[in-house]
DNA sequence: TGATTTTTTTGATATTTATCAAAGGTTTTT
DNA sequence: AAAAACCTTTGATAAATATCAAAAAAATCA
């Protein structure tokens, strides 16, 4: 597990022996339950999660009330409502994990103290942010003027490992449709 | 036009006499005219800018050849096709300047270098990093299962001073419309 | 200013996607 | 294994949006 996130973190900058002792120290080992919501609308969100396997869903409800799926983010990766981290303002989406997992998490503050004490920190922060901005202009670009089918088979290209094991319905709107034309695209596309 | 960037750099960090004086001898004044290229589809972009007046626009083409605006980005901001600076792939969109504009410009070395000089602008760059992920977050929101009337009216209360003024056509794509369907829309709500 | 080009609007129609309701499947729980 | 809960599919219809073509308006240029 912790090597899991040491061997993450070597991707963005080398690491010390002194700086893996002080990630060891820092990160603290949580399991999470299927299901289970790691951050919520409303409240705000100090958690920073390492996961190392497994999936979870941001979703929030539109002003119908609607169930609106927006991000996946998968294993190995970071996860907390970035938004909400880094603003200290309440949280608009909520995190839910999609199966049981282990995670190693980091509060703010400890974060803030890894910042302070090593500028290595920082960069890895910096590479990080990036990513999500990347990623998030991913989804961006998926959404822009394709018709729904396009859409769709792009996101198989993108996760062929994922997309088949996860429930339809939480598709859909990350797509930006309904389920039931999701269920027709997939079936015209057999 | 240094002065803007220093109170720009400012809301992030402390800026002291010696960060201002190497901010000034790595940033170079650059004019740059309406409609000029900033960034281009297919290569590389190691450019930052900082734009203290105006805004760019992004776009690409789609598979039919459509132009698609997918971003705008309003003055005082930095500017980079973010993806392609960091990760040195060429660029899949363009960036275009909306405006006869002044700016100054940092190459990748140098931010690199500065980078490694000081890590108070591994600070900024983080930052930056993360404001940009905010922002392409809130256009992701925007877009997702909202009727076309309802975007368009969030994005006027988003950026009152500005939508007025950009053309029609562009903010179309942007949401995801297209421009006939963005009038009828501007039409039905006066 | 008048001519030219670009942008926006309008109309008619086609296509895509949503909605609502119900029936089948699957998975989970007891 | 049966019951319950949840998820997916199907059908009929309505609504939203796209497309194509042309006219009107606005901006730019000579």
């Amino acid at each position: 597990m912790l090597e899991s996130l040491h061997s993450y973190l070597g991707n963005f900058v080398q690491l010390t022996d002194a700086d893996i002792q002080m990630i060891n120290e820092k990160f603290v080992y949580t399991k999470i339950k299927k299901n289970e919501l790691i951050a919520e609308n409303g409240k705000v969100c100090n958690r920073l999660l390492f996961v190392n396997k497994g999936y979870v869903r941001f979703f929030h409800f539109d002003d119908n009330g609607t169930e609106i799926t927006s991000d996946f983010y998968f294993a190995p990766t970071f996860v907390t409502t970035y938004t909400s981290f880094l603003t200290g303002l309440p949280s608009h989406v909520n995190v839910q994990a999609m199966c049981n997992m282990e995670a190693l998490e980091l509060s703010k503050n400890d974060l803030n103290e890894l910042y302070e004490r090593h500028p290595k920190f920082e960069r890895v922060g910096r590479l990080i942010a990036e990513s999500v901005a990347i990623h998030s202009e991913e989804h961006l670009f998926m959404l822009l003027n394709q018709p729904a089918g396009v859409r769709y088979r792009k996101l198989l290209e993108k996760y062929p490992l994922y997309i088949n094991t996860i429930p339809l319905q939480y598709i859909a709107s990350y797509l930006g449709i309904t389920q039931e034309t999701l269920s027709r695209i997939r079936k015209s596309q057999l």
